[in-house]
Formats: C-alpha cells, sequence, structure tokens
DNA sequence: TACTCTAGCGCG
DNA sequence: AAAGCGCGCTAGAGTA
C-alpha cells in the first residue's frame, strides 16, 4: 500500500476552493483493473472520502454486479467549484496524478467514466462516439463508456451503461483467458478407448449432420468436450463403440447447445438415450430472452469469444472431416466453457424454471419428436382432392374477370400469365383496371387486398377469390407444406423450439403443429393410429384466470369460482349496460324460465343458465358469446376503442360508431374494476426496472419502458409488460401438466404428441382412455410443479378433454356411452366414472 | 441461382 | 416511430 497522494498541490486553481486537495484514495496497490472517473463531487469533497456521491454509489453496485473490481481513481483529484466539470487546463496539470496512479497500479484495463476521463487518459474526446469501444494504447487496454452521473440523469440510458459495463468485464475475461482447444480425432480403437476413460462429469456433447430433420439425412461426426480435449468421432461407428459409449454417457452430466437436437438424432438413428443436463442456449433464453441463442453470439457475450464460424457445408463433413475439427473443437470448449458461466448468471429463480421446467421439456420434447404425430392418409387424400376441386371451381368462376396477360412493372419487361395468388397483380386489376377505390393500403403504400379489404368491396368477384385464397391456402400449407415431412406416409415430427417466444411460449416448425386450422377438414386429419385415441385436454380460458389471479380481479374471481362463463358475462354486462336487446334477452329468458320477466330478471336468469343452454333457445348467442371473447382478450391487454372498431368490423360484421366503441372500452373496465390498476402496477413496473415478472419468477426485459417520452416503443413496451406475465405463466402450467402427464404413464400407455400453448395432445391405448383422461383433468387442475414453485393460486384453474381425432373429439362421458354402445360388455368403464365429470 | 423481405393468413 | 400480445409458413417480388 502506497500513499501518493499531495494535500498541498498547486498544479491547479481548484486547489484554492476545495476543502479536500488531491482526493486521491489513500491505499493503492497494483491492481490489473483501473476506474478513472471525473472529479470528486460535492459528498466526496465534504467527507473527504472518494466515491461516496450517488453515483458513486451507484458505479459501484453496478460493477459488483458483472464482478468488476479494481482501483477507482479519478482524472482531477480537486472537487470543481459550482458542479461544474473540470477545464481542459485542469485535466492536464492533474494528468501528473494520474502518471502517479498509472505507475503505481500498472493496470491491464482501464474503466474510462465519461469525457473527462477519456480526455485525461488518451486525449480524446467524444464519449458518445467512443463508448462501448475499447482502446489499446502501450499495453493497456482502455474502455470508455459514460459517466454514471450522465447515467443517472438519464436513466433510460442505464441498460446502455450496463451492457457497457459487462462489455468491460467481458473483455477482461477474454484477454485473460484465450480459447484454447485440443481436439483428439478419434478414429482407432487406442484412442477411443483412451477417450472413454476420460468421459467422466460435465462433458460437453455435440453433433453435426447432413441437415435438419433426421429421417432425412445421416450424422457426421459425434463430438464430446472435457476439461482438456475435444474428442471428434467421425461417422459411422461400430454397434459395439456405440454401445460401448452409451454405457459411459449414462454417467455423465452432459452439456449442450439445444440439445433436444442432438438427443433427437442419436434417437432416432441409433435408438439410443442421451439426456441433456444442462443446456447452454436454454439457460441463455431465461436470462437474455430478447437476444439471439447461438453458441457463437453467447461465446461472444460471456467469454468475449471470436467468431468461429464455417460454411454450412464444411459442417457437413462435404470438404472432410479435418476441415471440421478446429470448429467442431470450438463449439465443444465453449458448450462446455459457458455452462460454468450461465449457471452462476441464472438467478435462484430463473434457476428453478430452468431445472424444473427448461431442462425436463428437453427430455420430454425429444420423445414427443420422436414419437411424432399420426396422419390419417385417407382423410389426407380426401382433403387434397376436395380442395383442389374448390380451386379449379373458383379459378373457373373468376375467369370472366381475368386479363388476357398483363405486364410486369411499368414497362413491358415480359409478358406473364395472369396469376390470383400475386396481391400486385390482384391490386392492379381491382383498383386500375376495374376502377374500384382503393379501401386501405398497406406498410409499404401499396392498395391492400387483404381479406378485410375484400369483404368491403361490393363486386361479383371478391366472394370467388376469397374462396381461392382460402382453398389455395390450405392446399399448400397443410397438404403440400406436410408431404415434404411425412414418414412413411403417415407421421408428421413437428419440432419444438422451447425458445421459440419472448414470453415462454413454445414455437412450433416443420411443419407447425400450433397453426393447424380448426377447420375440420383439415384439423381431423391428425389423429391416432389403430389402437390408439388422439386426445386434447386444454386449460380453459387460462389467459383470463391468470390475468385474474394477477389482478385480483374480484368480478372475475366471483365468475371463476361460481362457475359463470366470464365470456358470457362480459356479454351480459354490455347488454345490459344500455339495456340492448331486450326481445332476444326477455324472449330467451322466457324460454328458459318458462315465464315472463323484466329485463334485469332475465339477465339474471340467463347469468345464470350460462351460454349452452341460451344458444339452445336461440342461435344468435352463440356470435354474440365469440364476439365478447374477443372484447375480453382485446381489452384485458390494451387494445384501444378504434382497433375495437375494426376487430367488430372485420370478425363479426358489426359496425359501431366511435361513442359506441367508445362506451364499451369503458363498460369493460368499469365491470371489470381491477384491470386498470393491474395494468397501471405492471406498467409502473416496467418503466422504473425495465422488466416485469411472472408469477414463476421468469422475466421479460423490457428495455424501452424505462425511455421518460411517451413514444410509440415504450407504449409498445408498456403493452408487453401486461401480456408477457399472463401469457407465460399460463404456458407453463401447460408445461407442468405435460410433464406430469409422461411422468405418470408409461410411453406404453400414452404418447404426447405436442402442446399448443394451453392444450396438450397426445395418444392413449385405447383401453386406458378413461383411466388416463380422468387423470390427465386432475393434473391440469394443479400439477404438482405449482408446489415445488411455492405457488398457491386462488383462482380456479379448469380443464377440458376430447377424444377422437383432432376437431371431432368428444367429452370421456360421450366416449364412454359411444364405447358401451358398441360394446355393451363393456360396462366397467362407465361405473368408474363419477356421475358427472367436471370438464 | 439463392437469398431476404412483405403481405397475407393460420393458430393460441 | 402509435396505440391487444405471442408465433410460423407460403407465394410473390425484389435484390445480389
Amino acid at each position: 500500500m502506497i500513499e501518493i497522494r499531495d494535500p498541498s498541490c498547486t498544479r491547479c486553481a481548484l486547489h484554492k476552493t476545495a476543502q479536500f486537495v488531491c482526493l486521491i484514495d489513500k491505499g493503492i496497490k497494483p491492481s490489473e483493473v483501473m476506474i478513472l472517473g471525473e472529479a470528486p463531487g460535492k459528498r466526496e469533497d465534504d467527507t473527504g472520502r472518494p466515491f461516496v456521491g450517488r453515483s458513486g454509489q451507484y458505479l459501484r453496485r453496478i460493477l459488483d454486479e458483472h464482478h468488476v473490481e479494481g482501483f477507482i481513481g479519478n482524472a482531477v483529484n480537486c472537487r470543481p467549484p459550482d458542479n461544474r466539470s473540470p477545464t481542459s487546463t485542469e485535466i492536464t496539470a492533474c494528468r501528473y496524478w494520474l502518471d502517479k496512479q498509472l505507475s503505481v497500479v500498472k493496470p491491464k484495463f482501464v474503466l474510462l467514466l465519461g469525457n473527462v476521463a477519456l480526455e485525461s487518459a488518451l486525449q480524446m474526446r467524444g464519449i458518445a462516439k467512443l463508448r462501448g469501444k475499447p482502446i489499446e494504447r502501450d499495453g493497456i487496454h482502455y474502455f470508455p463508456t459514460w459517466h454514471p452521473s450522465y447515467v443517472l440523469r438519464n436513466e433510460w440510458d442505464q441498460a446502455t451503461f450496463d451492457t457497457d459495463i459487462a462489455a468491460f468485464a467481458r473483455l477482461i475475461k477474454q484477454v485473460k483467458t484465450p480459447s484454447v482447444t485440443n481436439p483428439v480425432l478419434v478414429e482407432d480403437e487406442a484412442t477411443f478407448r483412451r477417450m472413454l476413460t476420460q468421459l467422466r462429469g460435465s462433458v460437453s456433447f455435440d453433433i453435426e449432420t447432413t441437415g435438419l430433420y433426421p429421417w432425412k439425412g445421416e450424422i457426421v461426426v459425434l463430438g464430446f468436450g472435457t476439461r482438456k480435449h475435444q474428442f471428434i468421432v467421425p461417422m459411422p461407428i461400430s454397434d459395439e463403440w456405440m454401445a460401448d459409449l452409451d454405457d459411459v454417457i449414462q454417467d455423465c452430466q452432459l452439456i449442450t447447445q439445444f440439445g433436444k437436437f442432438d438427443s433427437l438424432w442419436l434417437r432416432v438413428k441409433h435408438g439410443i438415450r442421451w439426456t441433456s443436463s444442462f443446456d447452454v442456449g436454454l439457460a441463455h433464453y431465461l436470462i437474455d430472452e430478447n437476444a439471439p441463442h447461438d453458441l457463437e453470439y453467447i461465446a461472444k457475450r460471456f467469454l468475449g469469444a471470436e467468431p468461429w464460424d464455417v460454411p454450412l457445408k464444411v459442417k457437413q463433413g462435404h470438404h472432410g472431416i479435418p476441415a471440421l475439427v478446429e470448429y467442431f473443437a470450438k463449439d465443444l470448449h465453449y458448450t462446455r466453457a459457458l455452462k460454468f458461466v450461465l449457471d452462476e448468471k441464472l438467478e435462484p429463480c430463473l434457476k428453478k424454471i430452468f431445472k424444473h421446467i427448461m431442462m425436463p421439456c428437453v427430455g420430454l420434447f425429444t420423445e414427443i419428436e420422436f414419437d411424432g404425430v399420426y396422419v390419417n392418409v385417407d382423410k389426407f387424400d380426401e382433403a387434397e382432392e376436395y380442395l383442389r376441386g374448390e380451386v379449379a371451381a373458383a379459378l373457373k368462376a373468376l375467369k370472366r374477370w381475368q386479363p388476357p396477360d398483363t405486364f410486369k412493372g411499368k414497362r413491358v419487361i415480359k409478358r406473364i400469365p395472369f396469376n390470383w395468388g400475386s396481391t400486385k397483380q390482384v391490386g392492379y386489376l381491382l383498383f386500375t383496371t376495374l376502377k374500384i377505390p382503393i379501401v386501405e393500403k398497406t406498410k409499404k403504400g401499396a392498395a391492400s387486398t387483404s381479406e378485410s379489404v375484400l369483404k368491403r368491396i361490393d363486386h361479383p368477384l371478391v366472394a370467388s377469390l376469397l374462396k381461392l385464397r382460402g382453398a389455395q391456402q390450405q392446399l399448400s400449407f397443410f397438404i403440400e407444406g406436410w408431404k415434404p415431412f411425412l414418414v412413411d406416409g403417415r407421421w408428421l415430427h413437428p419440432s419444438f423450439k422451447l425458445h421459440g417466444t419472448v414470453t415462454g411460449r413454445l414455437s412450433s416448425e416443420h411443419p407447425n403443429l400450433q397453426q393447424v386450422p380448426r377447420d375440420p377438414r383439415i384439423r381431423q386429419l391428425i389423429d391416432a393410429p389403430p389402437g390408439w385415441e388422439l386426445i386434447e385436454a386444454d386449460l380453459s380460458q387460462i389467459e383470463l384466470r391468470v390475468a385474474c389471479e394477477l389482478a385480483r380481479e374480484r368480478q372475475m374471481m366471483y365468475a371463476f369460482h361460481h362457475d359463470i362463463d366470464i365470456h358470457w358475462l362480459t356479454l351480459l354486462n354490455e347488454l345490459s349496460r344500455t339495456m340492448a336487446m331486450p326481445e332476444l334477452i326477455m324472449g330467451t329468458a322466457a324460454r328458459l324460465s318458462n315465464r315472463q320477466l323484466n329485463y334485469s330478471e332475465s339477465v339474471r336468469v340467463l347469468l345464470e343458465r350460462g351460454p349452452d343452454a341460451a344458444i339452445e333457445v336461440n342461435f344468435e348467442w352463440k356470435e354474440r358469446r365469440k364476439k365478447a371473447k374477443a372484447i375480453n382478450f382485446g381489452y384485458l391487454y390494451g387494445m384501444w376503442w378504434k382497433k375495437f372498431r375494426i376487430y367488430a368490423r372485420d370478425n363479426y360484421d358489426v359496425i359501431l360508431t366511435d361513442k359506441e366503441a367508445q362506451d364499451s372500452r369503458k363498460a369493460f373496465f368499469s365491470s371489470y374494476p381491477d384491470i386498470t390498476p393491474w395494468h397501471t402496477r405492471q406498467q409502473n413496473f416496467a418503466r422504473r426496472n425495465g422488466y416485469v415478472l411472472s408469477l414463476s419468477g421468469r422475466k421479460r426485459h423490457l428495455p424501452d419502458a424505462l425511455d421518460p417520452y411517451d413514444t410509440p416503443p415504450r407504449a409498445e413496451a408498456l403493452r408487453q409488460a401486461i401480456n408477457a406475465p399472463v401469457q407465460s405463466f399460463a404456458n407453463e402450467l401447460n408445461l407442468m401438466s405435460a410433464l406430469q402427464l409422461r411422468a405418470e404413464f408409461p410411453r406404453s400407455i400414452v404418447r404426447i404428441c405436442g402442446t399448443v400453448h394451453d392444450s396438450i395432445l397426445a395418444r392413449v391405448k385405447k383401453e386406458h382412455v378413461v383411466e388416463v383422461g380422468k387423470r390427465l383433468l386432475e393434473i391440469m387442475k394443479h400439477p404438482i410443479l405449482l408446489d415445488t414453485f411455492g405457488i398457491t393460486l386462488s383462482v380456479p384453474i379448469e380443464a377440458e378433454l376430447k377424444v377422437g381425432p383432432w376437431s371431432l373429439g368428444v367429452s370421456l362421458e360421450k366416449y364412454i356411452k359411444r364405447q358401451n354402445e358398441n360394446q355393451p360388455e363393456s360396462r366397467k368403464a362407465m361405473a368408474s366414472m363419477p356421475r358427472r365429470l367436471r370438464v
């Protein structure tokens, strides 16, 4: 420890006004890292202690968070009067003391806070341009960023400051620990055996393949990373080697980068089950859902790695194994190295989600993807034929309006045949040739030909055009689109991305199981093979229930506890507000109660009897309830009345005046009085913290919410602040149930086919449908993992089960009844059922 | 020829 | 930069 300061320094005029002259930390010793600030502030000057002011404390906190420590000094060591910044003269004068500090501390890394530090250390100005970019001079790595006091004044820049400090921490790590790979090519028996002896404990695992779809492609290499080596095993290998490897791997903790992919390939190609213990990509997803999650990005961010990616052809082995060794070794090295960094970085709540939901889902979804979903081939061909007929008919009907040929662009480039699928050509036909007035424009300014626009155009061709689009789309999405993915002509293996969304929901692709139309013609193609039944279990109105829980909304809470249909409640609230539809309401109520009632009594009767009874009396209620559903979701998540007008028009052909739309929005919030305070709470939290939390502790980062000005991005972030926790938790409930279903029944009885946000799709052995169905409903109402997370819900959770081809499924009671009709001897199943199942 | 973007539309 | 949120897939059109 050395003291270098001189209290009688007179190198500049500041010594005349400062209480404390030459305020340098007393104990200086060598340190790899130095942080250079501007000058002492009032608090420092008053106490004689450095970095005790507001910005000093803030700085220490951020540095702590990123595990950066080192000697903290200032560019100027006496407090300038009137809170002004030091002048260039003062900075130059005090450079003497900076040199002294540098000569004692001997830093390798210097963090420069603000323009004054930048000028003092490097004689450069312009922090706005230079911040975030490391500058190396005389063997020292300088890193300029803003001064913390600036950041405190401009709190929307806090996120950037934070990433700057993170980048500085990375810089330190990178220079200190350069990436070292030590690849071993495993081709002979001796090397293979040596590898087996070294595969212990934490081993990173990765493969390279010739494609994305394991049913169409080959594995090129297997790779295993240990602390010292990266073992690279060219494929194929003998069954004996594979068996011995399998034995050893079962005792290792595998670290992977999106290891579901690798596990699936191994399962499909070799029938072996390797499960990841720690997935780097998924950990990173929980830490920062907004960022990319590829290994190269994560490794750059947390280990300062330089890019090492190679062209796809190289990875696929087209240039021989030696060409991919270096690349593949880096993958294995960084995957393993990142485990230790990210494990540290996961906060307790996120770690819980990681451990109890995300990692178990890797295993679950490997299996889901492996098992696939069964497609009814006969119906598939039938649907194809029907749709082709529809397309042909629509084209024929459109023929009379079709121009002979049209030209591409303004200048005649070439003749191309008229294409009803081209929005551009259709737009030209409608709005130029036929002179129909333009209704709406697209984002880029072209005349829109969307469904909503076409519906508002009074011309005989629109009906056929809409028909064409519908049929053409179903044909190309779900018939042609599925064909390349069909395995053995009847199995689809959709893939699920566990990191597919920013809210924690999954996404599905190749093909996307989550966007199969509800239209039975398509949906029923998804079924179960002979001997099995398809079941679909969904969480009823789950997002509204979760929103109700979070908002502690009393009206909704009452409705859910008394089994009142929430969309129905909203509808009746909406109608009774203006005493609207008296004939419909009083008429239906009269039919239901067999006597004449006044308006408000009628509303009460309808509320009690529920929508199904009302729909039986008058089918009009069905559409009305659907509309109320839209009201619930729209307004709940911050929809504005203008959008609601459009929504009502496009989906329900309901034309509302501005006033009516405004009133309906007001009415929604007054019939659910706790929604607005919840919105406010969420928005304030997001504005203060830049993120929001779900019930399970998942974070949704919303940096735009920190902006002090009411900008569109901020408005968007504030709406997301309301929606994200709801969506996120609803999905987690579904995943918890799926995990439990798998844990409770063997694969010989139940195979899960996929999840669709709030529902589970599975096939069950015929003899076990009732047993499994009943249990699944129980699970969904209270998955055991809720207790693990210590979550107690006030709102009841309900679930519904359907048995049979997708979209054609029937309730368990109906299913049992049907079974008994077909085979009267199986009465036992009926006897085991409760009188009335809650569905 | 291969890639990216957009419009439009399917789902929750 | 404007006011429900979250996705993926296709064809057409534009660009390299």
